[in-house]
RNA sequence: GGAGAGAUGGGUGAGUGGCUUAAACCAGCAGUUUGCUAAACUGCCGUAUGGGUAACUGUACCGGGGGUUCGAAUCCCCCUCUCUCCGCCA
């Protein structure tokens, strides 16, 4: 959500920006501004209404206490229609509020100065490459052949406990599975985040911190007795920690990881592309979230940027960076970085990672801010995340990458954690 | 799930309709004085929003939402959460 002071001061250069994501905003502007007006009008005027009925009310109370019953009696009399006419004007107030805010948040995060402009995904800037593409015998497999022929995942043990899109990890697969989280865990610690554990159903109010509620209903799953949400992301919680709290600039950066299971219903997104692990309706990932100070938030996001870049390295995948065009960002980012990694069997690249930062566009929705030392003045905080990693696709890319005649291989600095050096 | 008691500023905690401009204490910040792992004293010490270049000032906020009243932290209704006891339970 962006400020209404920013939107206020620099309506223009607001407009302008937006434009790089393709968004037309000067209509939406234009209507919070003059509900903007009218609003800070009519509240100008109610408050002073108001302060008149503070004073007579204090006055009643000292009249009674002096016995005055009579003046006080008087005095009541003007109360009536000054009440009657505070409350003609809270009454339309509230709606205008409401209105206010409604247009606001459909205003998207205004992208960073350096990010390209573009369409879709086409248009996004390759920032490095890396890694070694294998070269594949032509009977290579892709991996959902592998993992029916090694039965570490079974889809359709999923589909008979629950539904299509939630497998079941099944030996090596599970140990395989327990040791990326374990590993991308302790790299994340080693790099200085706090690890936290957190719900992983949330309520409305947590969801509407980080802009899943109300928009984005349909995409999460929803615990209609009690009125939980079960998380898409670990962002959820792990940002809404952060909400309604005031923090020290001392204090600034926080880091934060978590590894949280993740739920999407996915509507309406599937397809033949998105077969086998390639989409699913619960996954595993870890997540790493940044809390900064603004002046520091983009060495944040490239340190960010690193730490993920560490861990395709470490786990020997061919990868690329790309920096996303105003075109394909999402809603609330003002510059993200896509991770993905090479699947020699499928010959594509698949996203397993975003790292994004979001300015101060999070933490005004989360009223997360923070005091300079020795300042009275509060302000918002720059909000950042990423993917450190999501599992499926990197499970995905391992067993197509590493597949040999005697079984698939196991990067090494995943040994210590597997137990096992082949699947076989 | 049942019964009872609660929710007040960063913390402890007073406040049962107007004397509250939310006391007092602790913590924190600034200063004065003494002089040295510190104490005493003085002042400051919430958030949001409106007006104002600013100093300043209006309004709202005592778990959340409604209501009664000229006036609500205080009375009434609904909700949420916490504690105690009982029940159930990994």
């Amino acid at each position: 959500m962006l400020t209404i002071n920013l939107i206020r001061e620099k309506k223009d250069f607001v407009i302008e920006r937006l434009k790089l994501k393709n968004f037309n905003a000067e209509i939406i502007v234009e209507k919070i501004l003059e509900l903007d007006s009218s609003r800070r009008e009519i509240q100008s005027k109610a408050n002073q209404l108001e302060s008149e009925m503070n004073k007579i009310s204090k006055e009643i109370g000292n009249l009674m206490k002096n016995g005055m019953k009579e003046e006080a009696e008087n005095a009541k009399g003007k109360t009536y229609s000054l009440k009657e006419e505070i409350k003609t004007l809270l009454d339309k107030l509230e709606p205008i509020e409401n209105e206010l805010k409604s247009e606001i948040v459909k205003l998207p995060n205004m992208p960073h100065e350096s990010v390209a402009p573009g369409i879709g995904a086409d248009d996004n800037v390759k920032v490095k490459e890396g890694g070694i593409i294998p070269e594949l015998k032509d009977n290579a497999l892709a991996h959902w052949d592998l993992i029916k022929k090694y039965n570490i995942i079974d889809f359709d043990l999923g589909t008979k406990l629950t539904g299509a899109g939630f497998p079941v990890y099944i030996g090596k697969g599970a140990r395989l599975e327990r040791s990326l989280i374990s590993f991308f865990l302790d790299e994340g610690v080693k790099a200085g985040y706090t690890e936290v554990m957190p719900p992983i159903m949330v309520n409305e109010d947590s969801g509407f911190g980080t802009g899943q509620l109300p928009d984005k209903e349909g995409q999460m799953y929803h615990v209609g007795l009690d009125n939980y949400y079960l998380i898409p992301t670990a962002e959820v919680p792990v940002t809404n920690i952060y909400r309604d709290v005031i923090l020290n600039s001392d204090d600034l950066p926080l880091k934060n990881i978590a590894y949280t299971p993740c739920f999407r219903r996915e509507a309406g997104s599937w397809g033949a592309h998105v077969r086998g692990l390639n989409r699913l309706h619960q996954f595993d990932k870890v997540e790493i979230v940044q809390i900064a100070h603004p002046d520091n938030s983009y060495k944040s996001l490239e340190e960010m940027v690193a730490h993920v870049e560490s861990l395709i390295i470490k786990l020997e995948l061919p990868y690329r960076i790309l920096r996303l065009c105003g075109g394909d960002m999402s809603f609330t980012s003002s510059l993200t970085y896509d991770f993905e990694v090479w699947s020699a069997a499928q010959k594509r690249w698949l996203e397993v990672s975003s790292v994004s930062n979001f300015e101060s566009f999070q933490s005004n929705r989360l009223k997360c801010r923070f005091k300079e030392k020795g300042e009275k003045q509060t302000k918002l905080v720059h909000s950042l995340n990423g993917s450190a990693l999501a599992l499926p696709r990197i499970v995905a890319a391992i067993l197509e990458n590493n597949q040999t005649e005697n079984g698939i291989r196991i990067p090494s600095a995943l040994i210590p954690y597997t137990g096992f050096e082949i699947i076989n």
